[in-house]
DNA sequence: TTGTACGCGTTATCAG
DNA sequence: CTGATAACGCGTACAA
């Protein structure tokens, strides 16, 4: 036998839809006869309303969705990103909702949008103007974004990218390195913008010009692969180069990981030959030797904060449109003073 | 101006619903006039077909569902789903699908399984006869579980759990170890079967009778969260019993990991004071020091075949039905030979 | 080539 | 007070 409809219900029952349907969502209004006999039926042959046309009808779908910048795979491959789905994750499970990941699809996230059976997004990195903001803003679904640029009118949760990475930079130049490069991370045009890592060179920039060494020939700017690989061969042409840095500024742990293993590949000692600095304080930063400075970002947090305007604005509650949650530089052992 | 339905295009085009969804889907069923003017005004009113009604008509809905038998922010702390995940989303990339997660809802996956709007479930550690294998059952869903108890009728995704652990545990033994320390993890009873855990344990038990210490008093079994402060926690009471184990045998590579840093807060070093096994080689292994040697178990293989399964079943292929993944050892630094 | 009617569950509205 | 009708959303088999 196949799927069971409320209408067999009924017609078995010999009471309408509606009666079933009371029988179950609203059991005051009809008789405990009519109850009765519809819930035993019900029961007797396996009823289960379909989940989808309950959807339809009560226009609520129990689940908020994630909107990905990549392909699953790689985004589960980003430690902080695992970060923000937590926090996003207690949010959910106050509000016994469920999460859909939605990939780009052949590159493109605006399928995912238009598709997307949920009560509302989570995006990342959405800035005032994009394609998928006006999309979403079509399907009228309520939505928030986490890193991105502020002033679309919609609520945006971050941090302060430029202040942290002044931060990083600083306790780099205070321990007395000159000799620095900048690691940035490539990120895909087609996929994502580059507010946060611009904000972020920003910071860099002004830690260097408060010391005096705006364009100083002896920092350098590069880019690498957001992945542990990309780390290490971008630090192994770092060290071919010459002269080598006596300090890194990586953009993301990720990378800094990288690079320490590089340098320990290489014969090497963090932070005695090199010094190493990362952004965004993952888990994995307390795991490798020696544990890495960094500068910690809330990832757990930014997702929470996310997920809870996202159902206060489900909800049809006023939110507050711009969060940014404070960075701080956590001292660990990766970086050291230079060495002459 | 409210959602725009598809009855607003009807009505203002002067053609039927029929045509409205013909111009969109079957552009050739229709006259290259009635489809222009209707996808012009469609286009001007910012029409977008309403994705549930859409998906509730197609009786599909692009997205599969990951039953979690953990709340979110538990589940992503577990580097080995992660990996799952991973594998899963190659999939989902491939068949254009996005992923729902499904926490359980105060404490049951019950109502999960009742609501979700899916194609099909991906399962952990679903046995023949639980609750929740009849209601999946019971809605017609395809699904597949990974790391469950095969005999229910349904395809499983597994590992050869027994001889993985068994493995482990000789590996320990060819190094001269007979202190042994076989720490598990605790599961929600409520949750979570035990199948996996009682595969394991009856692998070590193997290994420990091929090698004539079935029943040593030297050899003892205690339980750890699956965390690294569990695995912290349980290492500072094994160090403090007499005599303290000379090697320990993890049943999950986390746990080990916490085993290691305690080890190293102890003032102690693996492996010359503590050999450490693990299981699953999660990516963190390799970023610790000592490397860790484990278990290796394919992850992101197990959540790619559990999904490309789950899509056969969804095209209504027959599939296999019980896979099992090989395990390897894989030998790193964290053993080392016993030291008299 | 285009329109009618149906499937799915909920609930505002109406009839008894 | 109890229960039925009809409408909402979209896609498509079938009829015209």
């Amino acid at each position: 036998m196949g799927r069971i409809t409320i209408n067999d219900i009924a017609r078995i029952s010999g009471y309408s839809k509606t009666s079933v349907s009371f029988a179950f969502n609203d059991p005051g209004r009809i008789s405990d006869k009519a109850r009765e006999k519809i819930l035993s039926i019900a029961s007797e042959l396996g009823y289960i309303p379909d989940p989808v046309a309950r959807n339809l009808s009560l226009r609520r779908h129990g689940t908020i969705g994630l909107l990905l910048p990549q392909v699953i795979p790689l985004a589960f491959l980003n430690p902080h990103l695992s970060q923000i789905i937590q926090g996003i994750g207690e949010v959910c499970e106050r509000a016994a909702h469920s999460l859909t990941v939605i990939p780009p699809v052949r590159e493109s996230i605006l399928d995912g949008v238009r598709n997307a059976a949920v009560d509302g997004l989570i995006t990342l990195g959405l800035e005032p103007g994009m394609e998928s903001v006006e999309l979403i803003r079509k399907r009228h679904l309520p939505f928030v974004t986490i890193d991105g640029r502020d002033g679309g009118g919609f609520p945006v949760v971050g941090i302060d990218d430029r202040g942290g990475a002044a931060d990083g930079m600083r306790t780099i130049l205070n321990a007395g390195h000159r000799d620095v490069a900048i690691i940035s991370f490539v990120e895909d045009p087609r996929l994502a913008t580059s507010h946060v890592k611009n904000q972020r060179l920003a910071g860099y920039n002004d830690a260097l010009a408060e010391a005096g060494l705006a364009e100083s020939p002896r920092v350098r700017f590069v880019e690498s692969e957001p992945s542990l690989s990309g780390g290490r061969e971008t630090m192994e042409a770092l060290l071919e180069s010459s002269p080598p840095p006596s300090a890194v500024v990586a953009m993301s742990d990720v990378i800094a990981i990288g690079v320490l293993q590089q340098i320990e590949t290489a014969g090497l000692s963090a932070p005695r030959d090199v010094s190493v600095i990362g952004f965004d304080n993952i888990p994995e930063a307390v795991l490798v030797s020696p544990r890495l400075t960094t500068i910690a970002q809330p990832g757990v947090e930014k997702g929470r904060r996310a997920a809870e305007l996202l159902m206060g604005l489900i909800e049809g509650e006023e939110v507050d449109h711009h969060v940014v949650l404070p960075v701080r530089t956590v001292e660990r052992e990766s970086v050291g003073p230079r060495v002459a």
